[in-house]
RNA sequence: GCAGCAGUAGCUCAGUUGGUUAGAGCACUAGUUUGUGGAACUAGGGGUCGGUGGUUCGAAUCCACCCUGCUGUACCA
């Protein structure tokens, strides 16, 4: 090695990025595969799509900036800008456009991927996560949204939940259309910084909402945000209405209709959800959960919700002239596991390896002899990976947590019976190799 | 991005009004019967006190700038 200080690499890993255990790795396996049982029950076909697209192709133009970074990840790649893909609609619609002559319509998929965003993560919230989605292409018939609440609610099921502890919001872009067009509200700017401001009640209340709607709000480090401007008795009309308990738009009036045809209740109308301000055009709707989900300081906090989706009947028509009404969900997988795990009750198994001890290199046969033995009979072994004293092999067990070892030294390969060691219980005993399966099926 | 707070061992932190070789618990390593884990005991390794510059006889401690993190806020297709 050089004398001269050389700078080390860096350790800690960027910003907005996690390593994955596996616990969580299981649990996540786990509403995996409960996901594909229920998406093939309701004849979603399974798509992929790569990482990258151009960045064009997924929404970023922006041809007078160095970079096209606002948010997402990019590079440069002869002389073409490509992005990590922020969400797994983008490239939906690109795939959906470029494909359009060959595909069913509708065109019903699903997708797992995980999706890149260049932004500053927050309690449960990273720049790269799993996303999972479903979406009908190409039908505006409501039936497709109200499908999607119904699946979701039973993907939900069948991860555990029960029904009080979940619930389905919905409203519709055309509540906050109609109400534009009520009080003559025509600047764009105007009516992005008002969806942006009641997209925050929950979070702000009422009251700090209506500073944002007038002239603007102050936060606790003493912040200060613009304002939407609008007049006070523009702001009253807009409260009145989004307090009404009942949905009075075309579309919400229909999918209700449908839920109840599909004897699904678990739903509630809630105006504030906004979601996505640019593309959503109909319906929308949001999935939340119900129960405390704690930090890892055990602080209680604000979850929200876990996924949500909604109708873009516009998305890809942006392509070309292709007429593709559309209807989507989509679900953060990571904060899905996140906040099961929290669940006592829930638990998922570890398979951890019996560990057989290595007395001698010598006797190297006849443990591969045992592992193979055990590993025909379909269970979890290995030979103790390294060479070490007993005592060190038996603290590499007990921090696998593995739950047996197998002692077969001198002794016992005169009498041809290895020892078994209980991990849970401390208790070991001769056993016969014929009995030796059976014998730790007991224990796991 | 803006604002507030913080940064001492792998982790959680202590470090008195600036004063010698910077500490604890947990974790780690090695031992306490060279064939036995989870407990206990003994010993040990590990820190340019986030970085750079400044003030001072002397800085983890004071000042400036930078970096990083946390929280709020903004943006979030």
């Amino acid at each position: 090695m050089t004398k001269e200080k050389k700078s080390k690499p860096s350790k800690e890993l960027p910003l907005g990025f996690v390593d994955r255990q596996e616990k969580e790795l299981l649990v996540r396996d786990f509403i995996i595969s409960n996901i594909k049982e229920v998406m093939i029950k309701y004849g979603f076909q399974y798509l992929e799509t790569p990482s990258f697209e151009y960045s064009d192709s997924i929404g970023k133009f922006l041809p007078d900036k160095d970079r096209p970074d606002e948010g997402v990840f990019s590079f440069k790649d002869e002389n073409k800008w490509l992005s990590l893909r922020y969400d797994l609609t983008a490239p939906l619609a690109r795939y959906v456009a470029k494909n359009f002559l060959e595909i069913p319509k509708p065109f019903k998929r699903y997708q797992l991927g995980t999706v890149w965003r260049n932004e500053k993560p927050g309690p449960g919230r990273f720049r790269e996560f799993l996303q999972f989605d479903a979406d009908f292409v190409g039908t505006k018939n409501l039936q497709a949204d109200a499908e999607l609440c119904v699946m979701i609610s039973e993907i939900l099921e069948k991860c555990g939940l029960r029904r009080l502890e979940y619930s389905i919001k919905i409203s519709s872009r055309k509540i906050t259309e109609e109400l534009f067009k009520k009080i003559n509200l025509n600047d764009d700017s105007q009516k992005l910084t008002t969806l942006r401001a009641l997209d925050k009640i929950d979070r702000l209340g009422w009251n700090g909402v209506k500073e944002l709607l007038g002239e603007g709000r102050r936060d606790k480090s003493g912040d200060f945000t613009k304002g939407a401007n609008l007049t006070s008795r523009n702001i009253e009309i807009i409260e009145d209405e989004f307090k009404k308990k009942k949905p009075e738009t075309q579309d919400l009036i229909d999918l209700i209709k449908i839920f109840k045809d599909y004897n699904f209740s678990n739903f509630e109308f809630d105006p504030t959800i906004i979601r996505g301000l640019e593309y959503y055009t109909g319906v929308i709707f949001e999935v939340d959960l119900k129960f405390d989900v704690k930090n890892n300081k055990g602080q209680v906090i604000q979850f929200g919700s876990i996924g949500g989706g909604g109708r873009y009947d516009n998305l890809v028509n942006n392509f070309g002239n292709y007429d593709a009404p559309a209807t989507g969900i989509s679900i953060g997988l990571d904060r899905l596991v996140f906040a099961l795990m929290q669940k006592k009750e829930f638990k998922v198994k570890q398979t951890k390896p019996v560990v057989i001890c290595v007395f001698d290199k010598n006797s190297m046969k006849k443990y591969i002899n045992l592992q193979t033995l055990l590993r025909k009979a379909g269970i979890s072994s290995e030979i103790y990976p390294g060479e070490n004293k007993l005592k060190k092999q038996m603290e590499y067990a007990n921090k696998i947590k593995s739950p047996a070892v197998i002692l077969f030294g001198d002794d016992e390969i005169k009498l041809g019976k290895p020892t078994l060691r209980n991990l849970f219980s401390g208790k070991e005993k001769p056993v016969e190799i014929k009995e030796l399966v059976n014998e730790i099926k007991k224990i796991i």
